[in-house]
DNA sequence: CCACCTTCTTGACATATATCAAAGAGGTGG
DNA sequence: CCACCTCTTTGATATATGTCAAGAAGGTGG
């Protein structure tokens, strides 16, 4: 008899009902939403989207973007590559260089899905 | 004489004009919508804001959300006080529960931001 | 085939983050 | 004041992430 009050042995605090139904957001779904959200949520993957947002066909080469962001290019490239596996950069071979390009449909479906006011992901998956 | 070329000491690589012109986006601005996409890049988080979003007054306290994503209630804790740091959460005493309620004018600023087409921060900041 | 350019991968490292158990802090009610 | 409830902080730990140097991979041009 370790307490003095065993009442509710399980679990089920008293403050409020268990209505432990609709999880509204399966953890599926959120964890595809979180993977694009965590693409967006650096601060050097920010400026090269918004650099890549500016130019006249959103696309760029790695050689211009590593001096925006004044980080080696390997981090850059790694930046790129977690921007393309998100789908929100297409990654396309010129000759020697490769060019990013935005994608603008998904940061689209994101700000829908932000915007939605129930996290509602059709669209996005 | 390291080098059979020095060719161009510096840097300056061959394959694109310098241009290092517009940074479009400022390091300060990219890390304070960093921070909020950092908040919302999470699944617990996500799970924990569509079950808020989902509520009469989008209003809960943390006794009813820790059960939702089946974690202990300091972990919860602290994923619900990184909400309300960011901005996107508010907290308010009422008796003895804690209620967390959605500022939905801020997710509304993260989408318009990501939705502008150029990163534009103003009304997120 | 060889020198060179651009980009990517690998390995190593430091920092940040998510998680929990245990203990503290704030509040209610006998 | 004391027992209890709800919530948060602290300390510890494991995993994830950002960064770079070094070297590999893909492509061009003599």
């Amino acid at each position: 008899m370790p307490k003095t009050l065993p009442l509710l042995e399980d679990a089920s605090p008293i403050c409020c009902d268990p209505l432990g139904a609709s999880a509204t957001l399966s953890l599926d779904d959120a964890m595809a939403l979180a993977v694009r959200l965590k693409a967006l949520a650096d601060p050097t993957r920010l400026q090269l989207l918004a650099y890549l947002l500016a130019q006249p066909n959103q696309e760029a080469c790695t050689c211009d973007l590593a001096p925006i962001v004044k980080l080696s290019e390997p981090t850059v490239s790694h930046h790129l590559k977690k921007l393309e596996t998100s789908g929100i950069l297409t990654k396309e071979r010129h000759g020697m260089s490769v060019h990013y390009r935005v994608v603008p449909e998904a940061i689209h479906a994101i700000a829908r899905t932000l915007d939605a006011g129930t996290l509602d992901l059709s669209g996005v998956l």
